[in-house]
DNA sequence: CGTGTCACG
DNA sequence: ACGTACGTGACACGC
């Protein structure tokens, strides 16, 4: 599944008959035949994928990182994450009292009862009953996303009660409720799943329940973060995370030169941004520059488009030309870069990674301009996002080994993309820390250096950023 | 099961 | 004139 995974990851079916029709073309009959036929099919394909592994140079990629990171995953899965299950009843409980609250005051202000989680209902409601001016549509109708809702804050005192109630039933039914119900009740902890063949890019996913996208950027939601504790009074989590990763692959792999001078001179880098866009001295730039160019960045990583920038940040359309254009003046390694990436993409087919991961961009030869341009997108995002997936998974492979070789008795638990959460016992932690921050900084070497950050602590809300003494 | 919405990196 | 930021997963609704 995995190799044939590397060979396609864009591929959306991996069941054996699946693979066995994409790489033996061959059909798995059914009836009593079917099992022998499956043991004779994964025969020819273990031998037939490990060829094609070798021809695209992929064979390390499946032999160093994603074989022995399946163990690794496994254990996390099984270790799983302590929670808190009184104190996440209680959220709930406090949650669903707010939830009626201002359900009641929703339909007062609407003259009637109605189902605030359908948007249908609620599109009746907003723009019918109430004649609120129509902002966008939906296939299907009105749309009533945040957007949409925040416009007409102005216009009703509605708009923005419905957006406290979304944010409080989204922190109920998927955070509160939803986590609750998938406690196993044998350990008393959350065992994700981590999906290792499922992201066009190289990523993992995290599925029932999906611990990679628990709340932070609100401070209401960051909250739920309180509810994930280590294992025993005698432990902590530790959370180790890399600094701006994908600015720093593109500084490595686009060789612009104020990129990398900025990650060498261990710059603020949305400050540089700024400090080029908007031509001003670093000591110069202002909060909403720094904001602004944050998001410039950002968008880089995407594949930008004024559109997109302009509706991220909240300024006209030819503003947001005037950023990109700027950056790209500033940054002209990586113009180039990004010019060269699209190019090489339309000549083979194909994108790769840091570590020759790889994914077919048939969009770019689609005869639909918005696909296209989706195509292009993507080749400029999939090798940034995709070699950051590289770094993060073999620095785990490298973690586990030191970590059995050394005796911890510290867990890696979690994986949030660029983040690695451990449980340890507290009279491990600075050992730990050592160790988790070397393996990471060092997985490979860059052009710039890569930064990682440890934080310690009770849950994983309060965990503090931890200096390291003596380990340079 | 598709759609809309919204949580994360 | 049109439609657009990259990658995911979960929930609720409604067919």
């Amino acid at each position: 599944m995995i190799a044939a995974y590397l060979l396609n990851p864009a591929s959306p079916n991996r069941e054996l008959k699946d693979i066995c029709l994409e790489h033996l073309g061959a059909v798995l009959p059914g009836g009593k035949e079917e099992l022998p036929a499956k043991a004779h099919c994964i025969m020819q394909l273990s031998r037939l994928l490990d060829e094609k592994l070798k021809l695209f140079e992929q064979d390390r990629l499946f032999y160093d990182v994603e074989l022995p990171l399946v163990q690794v995953l496994a254990d996390m899965e099984t270790e799983g994450v302590a929670v808190d299950k009184n104190q996440l009843e209680a959220m709930s409980l406090q949650l669903g009292r707010s939830i009626e609250n201002l359900a009641g005051e929703i339909y007062r202000l609407a003259g009637q009862e109605f189902n605030i989680n359908s948007p249908k209902q609620l599109g009746k409601i907003l723009f019918e009953e109430l004649k609120l001016p129509v902002i966008k549509k939906t296939k299907t109708g009105y749309s009533t996303d945040a957007a949409v809702l925040d416009e007409l804050a102005a216009a009703h005192e509605i708009a923005a009660k419905i957006l406290e109630y979304r944010q409080f039933m989204k922190l109920k039914s998927t955070y509160t409720d939803g986590l609750a119900a998938l406690i196993n009740p044998g350990t008393g902890r959350l065992h994700t799943t981590f999906h290792q063949t499922v992201t066009a890019t190289g990523r993992l996913s995290s599925a029932e329940p999906n611990l990679q996208n628990i709340p932070i950027r609100l401070e209401f939601g960051r909250l739920i973060r309180k509810v994930f504790i280590p294992r025993s009074k005698e432990h902590l989590l530790l959370s180790a995370d890399y600094s701006q990763i994908e600015l720093r692959i593109l500084a490595h792999v686009s060789g612009d030169p104020v990129l990398i001078n900025a990650f060498r001179n261990g710059e603020d880098i949305h400050t540089r941004t700024a400090a080029e866009v908007f031509g001003v001295l670093p000591e110069e730039v202002t909060r909403e520059m720094r904001g602004k160019a944050k998001a410039v960045n950002f968008g880089i990583v995407y594949g930008l488009s004024d559109y997109g920038l302009s509706k991220d940040i909240k300024v006209t359309r030819s503003e947001a030309r005037r950023y990109i254009d700027n950056y790209f003046a500033r940054y002209a390694g990586v113009k180039t870069y990004i010019d060269r990436v699209v190019r090489e993409a339309r000549e083979k087919g194909y994108v790769t990674t840091l570590l020759n991961r790889r994914r077919y961009l048939p969009d770019l030869f689609s005869p639909n301009r918005t696909v296209r341009n989706f195509g292009e997108r993507t080749a400029m995002n999939t090798p940034i996002q995709g070699s950051a997936a590289d770094v993060i998974k073999l620095a785990m492979v490298n973690i586990r080994r030191e970590m059995v070789e050394h005796g911890f008795k510290a867990k890696m638990i979690l994986q949030v993309h660029d983040e690695l959460i451990f449980d340890s016992p507290a009279d491990e932690i600075d050992r730990l820390a050592e160790l988790v921050k070397r393996c990471m900084e060092n997985v490979l070497v860059l052009n710039v250096p890569l930064v990682v950050d440890i934080k310690a602590g009770p849950n994983w809300y309060d965990v503090k950023k931890i200096e390291l003494l003596g380990s340079f």
